[in-house]
RNA sequence: GUGCCCGUAGUUCAGCUGGUUAGAGCGUCAGAUUGUGGUUCUGAAUGUCGAGGGUUCGAAUCCCUCCGGGCACCCCA
């Protein structure tokens, strides 16, 4: 037997009726951006290795999809380096460009350069796959769309308060229950340096991120072992365990946290940003949960962070606030704040909680039986102007038996069926068959139309 | 990068203390029904048992190597 073709782990193909339905996802997700006003832009699927490096983390850098160089790439290293040099200095020489790896970074870098042509604020949107060399499993693809909103050149936090509400909107339009989780990046620099370790701030939201997963007692052997004092991790337990409603959790962490600046910063954000949300309503909970620390090295004020509530998955949904990412590429003192979906693990949740409307099942409304050439060409003037009504129809295109062509429309779950032979042609009606109830009716020719409504 | 589990028709799996010709459900195809699908009935096809090597009179079954898949950690959408 020939050898199977196959595809590279973590990638995978899409069905039409997947496709359908991720169609779906995205289509409902734009169409919520736009209606805050997003604009959409597109970036290559590959970037300059040299953008993308030293963004995400030595833990990122190691994930990038890199690409090989054309032409003689072997040239580039002398063979003196290449005994001495390590796998990734190696890369960074035989690749010049990588896939991206998430679409934040290309943007800022997309700001960068077209600093001129665009007014600020800027608020785009931006649906396209991104690469991960990530090791697979569940929720984690090594190719995945991603879905982002960001609005550069705004302090606001009204900002904050509008990619909340959109995060609403769109699960809400879903069907999904959610819970959103916010967190500010620097509460968690405060409470650092309430303790007295400012440098282990990393470690620290590390490990305390962990909470729901592995409970207090292995998140304060992880402290320990990060090289926390025992009276640190003590100062420390009141605030991780922090209970109550938002309010009383905000006041308690103002009485621990009245020493660090910063730290109080922190809280004022997420009071005005949860005072603003009062005006208007919300279908999913927010919560203040000081255990979120997102991993991206790059935000610097709110984070978010989307979980649903029915679903064992990972997050659907993250963003946050990052005070000056393009100024890595030149251009300082420019604040964004952004929200991702992950479409493809909302595709999953979808498919586990079986919510799609049911219109992403069917795509042709209706087919045409063909019975022979002199039918067909009683058929096609028809077809022609429901086509034009924007009505999705289609003639089977062999003259075959009735009953492969039945079950042709039957497994795409095409609604109708036109049964036009020589008696229909005689009473110049057409035979429509409905194909849920079975029930057949004459229709004349310009009654078709209603189908659609159907 | 670390650890654990799994590879048998298209698919989900059974068979695995080595022993004739490797099975079942679902799906596929054909017919019952030459102008009627989804239900029903009847019949049929389908496999280098992931690949290679070893042990044996004999391997889907035991051992080794490789390849592929899944899950968890790390990290993340």
């Amino acid at each position: 037997m020939a050898q199977q073709p196959s595809i590279p782990k973590g990638t995978r193909d899409f069905t039409p009726t997947e496709m359908m339905k991720r169609n779906y996802i995205f289509d409902t997700i734009r169409s919520v951006y736009k209606t805050y006003g997003y604009l959409p832009i597109e970036t290559p699927a590959m970037e300059t290795l040299q953008t993308l490096m030293g963004k995400y983390g030595e833990e990122g850098d190691r994930l990038i999809f890199k690409i090989l160089n054309s032409g003689d790439f072997k040239t580039s290293v002398e063979s003196a380096d290449y005994a001495s040099a390590t796998s990734l200095a190696l890369a960074n020489k035989f690749c010049e460009k990588a896939l991206r790896y998430d679409l934040t970074v290309p943007f800022a870098r997309f700001v960068v350069m077209h600093r001129n042509e665009i007014q600020l604020p800027f608020k785009r949107f931006q649906i396209q796959p991104v690469w991960r060399a990530d090791r697979p499993q569940k929720g984690r693809y090594r190719e995945f769309y991603q879905c982002d909103a960001d609005i550069v050149g705004s302090d606001s936090l009204l900002n904050e308060v509008e990619l909340i509400q959109i995060v609403d909107t769109v699960f809400c339009k879903f069907g999904i229950n959610i819970s959103i989780k916010l967190n500010n990046r620097k509460i968690l620099t405060g409470i650092a340096e309430i303790i007295g370790e400012p440098d282990k701030i990393v470690d620290i939201t590390v490990a305390i991120d962990k909470l729901d997963k592995i409970g207090i007692d292995n998140v304060n052997a992880e402290l320990l072992e990060k090289g926390l004092t025992a009276d640190e991790i003590n100062t420390l337990q009141p605030i991780i365990l922090l209970e109550g409603s938002n309010e009383e959790k905000f006041e308690k962490l103002k009485t621990i946290l009245a020493p660090s600046e910063t730290g109080m910063k922190g809280i004022a954000e997420l009071e005005y940003i949860f005072g603003m949300l009062q005006n208007v309503s919300m279908q999913a909970a927010v919560q203040l949960d000081l255990t979120l620390a997102r991993g991206l090295n790059y935000y610097t004020g709110a984070i978010l962070e989307v979980k649903a509530n029915d679903v064992e998955m990972g997050s659907i949904c993250g963003g946050g606030r990052y005070d000056n990412l393009t100024g890595i590429f030149g251009m300082p003192g420019l604040s964004g704040v952004g929200i991702s979906f992950g479409a493809d693990r909302i595709y999953d949740v979808l498919n586990q909680l079986d919510a799609y409307p049911k219109d992403t099942k069917e795509a042709t409304k209706l087919l045409f039986v063909n019975f022979g050439d002199a039918e067909v060409a009683y058929i096609m003037p028809i077809i022609a102007k429901l086509r034009k009504a924007n009505i999705a129809c289609e003639l089977y295109p062999d003259a075959a038996k009735m009953k492969k062509q039945m079950q042709y429309a039957n497994e795409r779950n095409i609604p109708f069926v036109a049964i036009v032979g020589s008696d229909e042609i005689a009473q110049n009606k057409v035979m429509v068959k409905n194909m849920l109830t079975g029930e057949q009716t004459l229709m004349d020719k310009d009654e078709l139309t209603s189908i659609h409504t159907a």
